[in-house]
DNA sequence: TATGAAATTCCCTAAAC
DNA sequence: GTTTAGGGAATTTCATA
């Protein structure tokens, strides 16, 4: 649905791989590492940011943090209709809560990632978000227990010969 | 099991709010923000890096990156050892492609979220990451058709009187 | 102990090549 | 694509409450 209007070369494929590990590198370090001037560097990353490509966000380590409460939401639409889809990707987008939202093949429609500060205050989300518009059949909840992992990685290319 | 060594105020609260959203902003315009000199704010974020509470990162939008297949899966481990939990923390850890995983209550184990460059890539990924070790007594693959919303953000406090 | 303002250094940005 | 030059931002220093 989406073409690309984004030429990507082998710089670009590796300098995107860095930045998403991270994006606090000098242009210079970046430089070095992939074998180009900063200045090229910059205008890269310029183009990426133009096409919005990328942007820049801080991550922070929820296990430092103290009262986070993260859950796992499985939700199920009423029914197929296009205009109440449209609503929840709203709701969805809009709420604070919400880190994550993917729509799924089978028989789940969303998978939803929410952040809180409790049990009560996800229960109080979750009915908000869930079930104040009617448009949800039902939802299943699974506490997180822990962070494993936390990254945004894309692959940029398909996997092949891997370069030192 | 790990408490936070880390004592933040409102000053920290909002600027870690505002970092979250764009990592990008400028100490100045931070400061304004918040109400604190260009100095102070650069003072505490190189403490929230020295305490590894935040790290800045570039996120990708993988629609405009073509080739991206993205995957949940739930995954069910064959016994309650934590030898073969360590073990598959660390087989997440270390997978390019594992963007997130998270250790859930309930019957299912784990969540997983892959990043694949296609079906095939991922079927190729699944059995490596899931079957090799014979660990994992079964998985459920959920084709992730649209990334509705994508973030990190993480409340750094309990909600409640809402400031400007 | 943490602040704000000034001084310094370094980096990003935009030229020109 | 690189090198160069200029402005701007990050970082350090310092006086202060």
């Amino acid at each position: 649905m989406a073409a690309t209007p984004l030429q990507l070369d082998d710089f670009d494929h590796r300098l995107l791989e860095l930045l998403q590990r991270d994006a606090d590198a000098t242009l210079t370090a970046l430089g070095d590492a992939v074998g180009l001037s900063a200045s090229a560097v910059q205008r890269r990353i310029a183009r990426y940011r133009k096409h919005h490509l990328l942007r820049q966000v801080a991550v922070l380590d929820p296990a430092l943090l103290g009262n986070v409460t993260l859950v796992a939401a499985l939700v199920m639409m009423e029914r197929e209709s296009a205009k109440q889809h449209a609503a929840f990707y709203a709701r969805m987008r809009a709420a604070p809560e919400v880190q994550q939202c993917y729509a799924l093949a089978g028989d789940w429609d969303y998978l939803v990632i929410l952040a809180t500060t409790s049990v009560a205050h996800y229960r109080e989300v979750a009915e908000k978000l869930f079930l104040d518009e009617g448009y949800v059949r039902r939802y299943d909840t699974r506490l997180i227990f822990e962070t494993v992992k936390l990254g945004m990685q894309v692959p940029t290319r398909a996997p092949g010969r891997r370069r030192k």
